[in-house]
DNA sequence: GTGTGTGAAAAACTTCACAGCT
DNA sequence: AGCTGTGAAGTTTTTCACACAC
């Protein structure tokens, strides 16, 4: 089966924002709150996506708000947890109700920039990555993979979930750029992590979700996250044997 | 293709010491250290795996020793960090030198119970549990899957990876007894993952990782960790549309 | 000299508690 | 009356800096 790369990609472009918006849309909402240095501490950014699940949850319950503690307690948070968190944005609440459960989806949507879809590219189709790519967690929250890349020639040319192209990593360059995708998955054996980082810092990439268990670093103004998900199994399995700490 | 699931599964149990021995080697190494409340920081435990990763990485290179700076630079992390974090179980350095890689390595392990393997179950055979059934970490830090569990019951019967049988889930409970089974990778849908929790919190489990992308909620003496991939790829577009904070 | 282990200082983050808006 | 937004207090975690050991 063979393709041409420009055209599936354009297809899942049109859907896409051009990304510079997102920055202004964050930065207004910026209201250097109460106390604080004006950076926002990365657990609070951590949490907000905890309240987009929360709150697509009651949406989907037909609730209308929802307060503070009703937030935080099913995520295990604190009320004062919940209303600091969200102080660092706005004043989003209504006193003596609450929040208005889609207004506030919206607001935390804006700020994470997910109130648009981002096109994510996947590099590394093996197994783990084609389980990701059709992981509905990522969908649900406006990441559409709108291509793979691999160097195995015998995957090169087919596609996954039939629409997602392999491509060969060479080609990614050129994608990242006509196609603006600033986020990449990347799920490559160990040994490789780092060049194919490389490779994508190289061919201006904004972020990668990085999956190889290893740490690697990225050229200055690329951000990177590293997943290892054997060290969430450890935090676990020491949870155990202790029998402390609630995590 | 037929299977027995007692005999399956002793072979797999064979190569796993019972494990209520790490709780005593945990516990004679923690020395409750500087001026610290006695408890381990959640944190500092995340970062020993870290450390696991790199040492292991350093081993492979035959690196002998190691400074507290030549830890913490790859991952990010600072030196003083690197001993504080150590300084928490005991005096593993030595002064002038650093510290010895295998032997820290041994440390750690201990201290996370991965010295010795562990089995594990996997509930949910979609492709993410597959996916992960098949990730290389888990094996490499000492995490066996000896069964998954399955409501298809036109999977149940089959095996993943040649050798790992899926099993109905009611039959849980006696594997879990019966195996020492003290750790569970949950993959199920959303909708049914509190349920499948709550199965396996009354079956006896230890911990369990998730990664239905829920927040759900363990019976007391059980742990839980949530792990929810979107999130991940959240705050790196937050990163992104910010250029602040490297996380 | 080199590099750990650790008190003390600083920073980050969380909780408290209450004024003030609806 | 109910619940947010937020200073202030409290707690945790990180960084600093140096005595001490090899």
């Amino acid at each position: 089966m063979r393709f041409g790369p420009a055209s599936d990609l354009r297809v899942a472009r049109e859907t896409c924002v051009p990304p510079e918006k997102f920055v202004d849309m964050v930065q207004i909402d910026l209201h250097s709150p109460p106390g604080t240095t004006g950076l926002i501490p990365n657990a609070v950014i951590g949490r907000l996506s905890l309240y987009v699940r929360e709150l697509q949850q009651l949406i989907r319950q037909n609730v209308e708000t929802v307060n503070s503690d009703g937030l935080a307690r099913p995520l295990g948070l604190t009320a004062a947890q919940v209303r600091k968190d969200l102080a660092y944005f706005g004043n989003f609440g209504l006193r003596g109700i609450g929040y208005r459960c889609g207004e506030l989806l919206d607001r935390i949507r804006a700020i994470l920039g997910t109130n648009q879809r981002w096109p994510v590219i996947l590099v590394g189709a093996g197994n783990l990555g084609r389980a990701l790519l059709g992981y509905r967690g990522f969908a649900d929250h406006g990441y559409d993979f709108i291509a793979a890349f691999d160097n195995d020639p015998r995957k090169i040319g087919t596609h996954l979930a039939e629409q997602i192209p392999i491509l060969n990593l060479e080609s990614a360059r050129k994608i990242v750029q006509t196609a603006g995708v600033r986020l990449a998955v990347v799920c490559v054996p160990t040994d490789v992590a780092q060049e194919v980082v490389d490779f994508l810092c190289a061919s201006g990439i904004g972020g990668i979700l990085n999956f190889a268990p290893v740490n690697v670093s990225a050229a200055k103004p690329v951000q990177i996250v590293n997943v290892d998900l054997a060290v969430e199994l450890e935090q676990l399995s020491f949870a155990v044997v202790q029998r402390v700490r609630s995590s």
